[in-house]
DNA sequence: GACATTGTAACGAACGTTCGGTATATTTAT
DNA sequence: ATAAATATACCGAACGTTCGTTACAATGTC
């Protein structure tokens, strides 16, 4: 018999993948079974209570990465709001590679989510939201301001995942996210001009 | 025995509503025979090729409906841009019910899609861009800026509907809506004005 | 030898699909 | 006009397959 032995991180990533490539109902067990390289059976010793428990644990994932990648250089006073939005591109040109992988917030979200599910996958937009409203406010943005900003950037990464998944332009997403960008550099320029009027 | 019978537009309709709130292998036949009325033999006589004839028939839908109130409005020289981008608008706002329903090219391209349906998808898309490059370059945009232009509507519009789902937020995509058709109407403004020079 | 881990085999339930047959509507013959 | 004949629409029951899940034996590691 071949034993095949996978760490849990590389379980997780594999789990993941799989889930944000198909969606819930596409990814199934014999399909997770065959990218993780485990055996049904293996999978239920990995994670005892099925798929659910799969799901779970993809978002998981998804809400550390995020976290780490991205929240925490977003909030990170230490840097200039350039430096900081421009890292979360990169983590997120990273994370999405370059837009051809989509997002779990999306693929998980159709039909009939269970609670769980629908509210980890909104723990883990409000944390990201919060984070580009409070870099907004210090460019110089209203409350109201920042929070449709933010609101409207997440719309824009999302949106772009879906048209690049639709169109298989592979160029699209960066592109959009270096508009999106300059964007922002514009907006803190002329913001920073208005201050030392 | 107790029979139900539906017209072609009812049961197509039904059919569209139920791929687009759960996606391809979401709607189960048990479940489309639930939401038309019709029981499973019966799709079966009504789309003889099974499953894909019925995504194929609610990918045709979608293109008609786009077709008739988003496209045809948005190429009408008839009416001032202003006017045609506000029809669209509306008309976005009835067939996604304020933003409450998913949209079929989001939710039908995930996994494995079948090429036809693929196709399909990307050509509805195409007809939509093109509508909305002319209508950026009868403004005053060049080519180039009205593709970037026509491309980054459609990403808002897909995102905003994920983003929806996701916070089942009812008023966020009304007012991002009205907010990106405020833009349009500034973009004309200044243009003119820079016409008029 | 003990214990965690993986493999084999099977489970009931639900999947998409098919088929024989029954209603209902339309056409044809008388 | 009426009845027989045909076509269309619908339904119940079952098909083989795959779903998610479980029980338990075989293997690996210590």
């Amino acid at each position: 018999m071949v034993q095949v032995t996978i760490n849990d991180d590389a379980l997780t990533n594999a789990v993941f993948e799989t889930f944000r490539k198909h969606g819930y109902e596409g990814a199934t067990i014999s399909l997770l079974s065959l990218e993780t390289g485990l055996k049904k059976s293996s999978l239920y010793h990995r994670f005892p209570a099925g798929k659910d428990d799969m799901a779970r644990a993809a978002v998981t994932y998804v809400q550390m990465q995020i976290q780490q990648h991205m929240i925490i250089p977003l909030l990170n006073k230490n840097l200039v709001p350039e430096v900081r939005f421009s890292t979360m591109i990169v983590a997120a040109r990273q994370f999405f590679v370059d837009g051809t992988k989509n997002c779990l917030l999306n693929v998980l979200s159709l039909g009939d989510v269970k609670p769980e599910i629908q509210q980890q996958l909104n723990a883990v937009y409000d944390a990201f939201l919060y984070a580009l409203e409070k870099l907004a406010q210090e460019v110089g943005m209203s409350a109201h301001e920042a929070k449709l900003w933010a609101e409207r950037f997440l719309i824009f990464l999302e949106g772009a995942l879906v048209i690049q998944r639709l169109t298989k332009n592979k160029e699209m997403f960066i592109q959009q996210l270096q508009y999106e960008q300059q964007q922002f550099n514009q907006l803190i320029a002329k913001g920073a001009k208005h201050e030392s009027d």
